[in-house]
DNA sequence: CCTCTCAGTTCCAAAAAGGAACCTTGACAT
DNA sequence: ATGTCAAGGTTCCTTTTTGGAACTGAGAGG
């Protein structure tokens, strides 16, 4: 399977993953969430490859993840910034956060601390249900076909 | 950058991505929290190739995510069973179904529903506040510098 | 024996990534 | 007018990773 035959399985995980499903590209979406939108500031940052992250940038924006806004004229300058389906993407980018945290922080702690400004605390994020707004863990959950479903997704097995 | 230079970063993105970073490993993912175990059934269902497949589960395995468990003798089999690491990685995945659910489903609708068992509704997964609870979006969060950072990982600028 | 299943491995061609140099637009200085 | 600088790319060539298909090995079952 290549590519560009991804993005039409009738699974959103591949839907998503043909997007994002790309260690460069969710590192660029980490930036992003730090602020980061120059060319130059990603290539520092990163320490990509010049073709590979216009590349990356270049995907993003087809996928609207991402626009490329002018900040100045003559020389005409681009940035790229998070359209609202990639501050969509938020979730994504704190649950892996947050799995590193716990799993792959070595004995000198987490790297970065998130604060909740609501609350005004340091917190973790936890996945809710939206019906009952009680934590939801792998046990907790059903999964059954929906609307837009193949038959052969599902594996067979009652959970 | 390469593979291995990846988890030696000090981001928690950086380093679980180093291990899952891969759209295989994420669809392998995908697969085992809908109880796909076997080599053979992960292949028919992802159509990947072989030695790809068998690359990627000897890393899940090394990182921790997976175990592979003998489920006969005679011939010796084995299968591939997430661990309590693996089944960390639900919100990971719980997320992007949720993001590929809003923003790449088809109008034949969502492929799955999740029902939560503890409250008997399907429903979507929110991410929310471990002190208040409270639902958290990307404008309310202030990222800082923690124990394990390095000054270079912020970008500047003030949220 | 012969064939089948599951779980891999091997080999070769094709695609993607890394690395370094080059290009373009315009600003600014000499 | 010439030279240099910065940002944001593109080009070219080499190394790595994939895709595809065939082969292996340990039994089971006829």
């Amino acid at each position: 399977m290549r590519w560009n035959e991804l993005k039409r399985e009738a699974c959103s995980v591949a839907r998503t993953v043909s997007v994002i499903g790309d260690r460069w590209t969710l590192l660029i979406l980490r930036d992003c969430f730090l602020r980061v939108r120059r060319f130059e500031m990603f290539e520092a940052r990163l320490g990509i490859t010049r073709h590979i992250l216009a590349d990356r940038l270049r995907k993003l924006v087809k996928a609207g993840v991402l626009a490329r806004v002018p900040y100045q004229a003559r020389p005409r300058r681009y940035e790229y910034r998070l359209t609202d389906k990639g501050l969509d993407l938020h979730p994504v980018i704190m649950a892996i956060v947050h799995w590193g945290d716990v799993h792959m922080a070595g004995k000198a702690g987490r790297p970065l601390l998130h604060e909740h400004r609501a609350c005004g605390h340091v917190f973790d994020p936890v996945l809710s249900c939206s019906v009952c707004a009680g934590a939801v863990t792998a046990r907790d959950v059903l999964v059954r076909p929906g609307p837009g479903a193949k038959s052969s997704l599902l594996a067979g097995e009652a959970r």
